[in-house]
DNA sequence: TTGACATGAAACCTTTTGGTTTCCTATTAA
DNA sequence: TTAATAGGAAACCAAAAGGTTTCATGTCAA
């Protein structure tokens, strides 16, 4: 809960299940939880953890949490990509300069 | 080491060192383990996760075993990428081209 | 053929991970 | 104002992960 290491947080297929949700709109806490067969501070967890790795956003509105994709927190994984996308084909190449293109 | 679940294999800092290392040649597992601050059988054990994700393939010769980077065992990962890349920039549309373009 | 080398394998240990239940607090609606 | 709701937090647990040492085995070279 303190690393805020991407890799590890995609590790994880509920963690990765949680972000495709959340690819279709933003969500409550509660909200994700019923879609899994886990309890809700299990699910909670997760949410710490994908936020800790800056995959998520958490936007505190009273007593509600709306948890937000942060589809950018992924760009480190593919600049990890990216290297290793050069012994597949070239065509791959640009996937490199796209990454680059849109650096922020 | 049953699960072949590249995402997990990928998790951990010292085999994505590993990959890195096997990106500029093919080695042995001792010259592999001579490399790191850590015990033979412990790099030993990153080799066959990593083998068993399909990230490396290993070569059996005599008393050697020569482990080889398999860069297309990353495919799943850029596959999976691509889903959340349409979020980031327009630009980036062309990984998920050349990610199908050079499917096997 | 014998000794050194390369590796695999087993047993073991500690920490991390992923889950649980239970409880507390803040907020909102009746 | 009081009851229900949303979610954070703590204590706990089992299993998995990452490491160790020690030993066994097959191969190569002197």
């Amino acid at each position: 809960m303190t690393d805020p290491d991407v890799f590890r947080a995609i590790a994880d297929p509920t963690r990765r299940q949680i972000m495709a949700l959340l690819a279709g709109g933003d969500l409550r806490v509660s909200d994700i939880a019923s879609r899994f067969d886990m309890s809700r501070p299990a699910v909670s967890k997760h949410l710490a953890l994908l936020e800790s790795a800056q995959l998520i956003r958490v936007e505190r509105q009273g007593r509600e949490a709306i948890n937000c994709l942060n589809p950018d927190g992924l760009k480190p994984v593919a600049e990890w990509l990216t290297f290793f996308s050069q012994f597949w084909d070239d065509k791959l190449l640009k996937l490199k300069q796209a990454v680059e293109g849109s650096d922020d």
